[in-house]
DNA sequence: CTCATAGTTAGACCGAGTCAAGTGTGGGGG
DNA sequence: CCCCCACACTTGACTCGGTCTAACTATGAG
């Protein structure tokens, strides 16, 4: 727990119940919705670290300040509500199932960003590659 | 006019006013919103071509149609309401500013999708390789 | 002409996220 | 050690983009 602490003052905010308890909600299950982190925070109350339910709008301040740290990352896949995962600074990509919308990490070749060279279209800048391998998953293709 | 009559028919769809003035809204502009399609549909209201507004729900169902048979392709970027243009068929790619939000095409090098090789993670099978540029385009980054 | 099918409409509804304004508290200064 | 206030959090209304449902209307094959 402690080291969430550290983590945390390490980024320049307040280490508070919440934000550790959505740290740790992210570290079990990456690429969940702010409803699943929700969840996850809820039974989080019960139980040792006990932590107060976080309210709406506390969550979405909560991942945003996070966010701007750098400490998470979210995506937001076509069609679906915007997913988070801790950032681990490694750039990766992500392969989503058409079928059942499992969302798989993909480790980047390159590792840093921009991993695709930009193509030089009219003086375009880029800073990120943001790549979405669309298919199905294991599971998915056999029992298709 | 009539070669969008031909277009429709050809995959299978009955030529409508408005599916034939979404088609030739999209041909003139790229990557816009449900929104600004309906605008330019009304707009199309006075002129030769005249055509009832055509209602929200009329809107979704013409752009769902059109996608079905091939001849419409969106994007959602994060951040921002899906994007509509007319499909194709060369698979590319885009670039959006994060400044202004401007989205330019990124012709893909290899053109057909997947056009990235598929990361060999635990068996899944990509059928696209999408991939979103963001950076700066060439006005913000020089005004910056 | 006739009626099945395709297209269209109006309006309620929904999920995900944001805004604004007030209340509570972590943690450094006294 | 305690106080204070900037920062954290709550509440409830609201927006936006899109979907659902249940009519209603136009089309065209037979
Ligand atoms: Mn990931
Ligand atoms: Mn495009
Ligand atoms: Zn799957
Ligand atoms: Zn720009």
């Amino acid at each position: 727990m402690s080291d969430l602490t550290a983590l945390l003052r390490e980024r320049g905010l307040r280490s508070t119940p919440h934000r550790r308890a959505v740290l740790y909600a992210l570290a079990e299950r990456p690429h969940v919705t702010a409803n699943e982190v929700a969840s996850a925070v809820a039974r989080t109350a019960s139980g040792p670290g006990a932590v107060t339910e976080l309210s709406r709008q506390g969550l979405y301040n909560v991942l945003e300040d996070l966010r701007r740290v750098g400490l998470v990352r979210s995506i937001e896949p076509a069609g679906s509500p915007a997913l988070f995962e801790l950032q681990a600074g490694d750039n990766h990509h992500h392969a989503i199932c058409r079928s059942c919308g499992a969302v798989q990490d993909v480790p980047c070749s390159i590792g840093a960003a921009p991993c695709l060279d930009a193509p030089s279209v009219g003086g375009f800048v880029p800073d990120e590659a943001e790549i979405v391998f669309w298919g199905r998953c294991a599971a998915c293709a056999t029992s298709l």
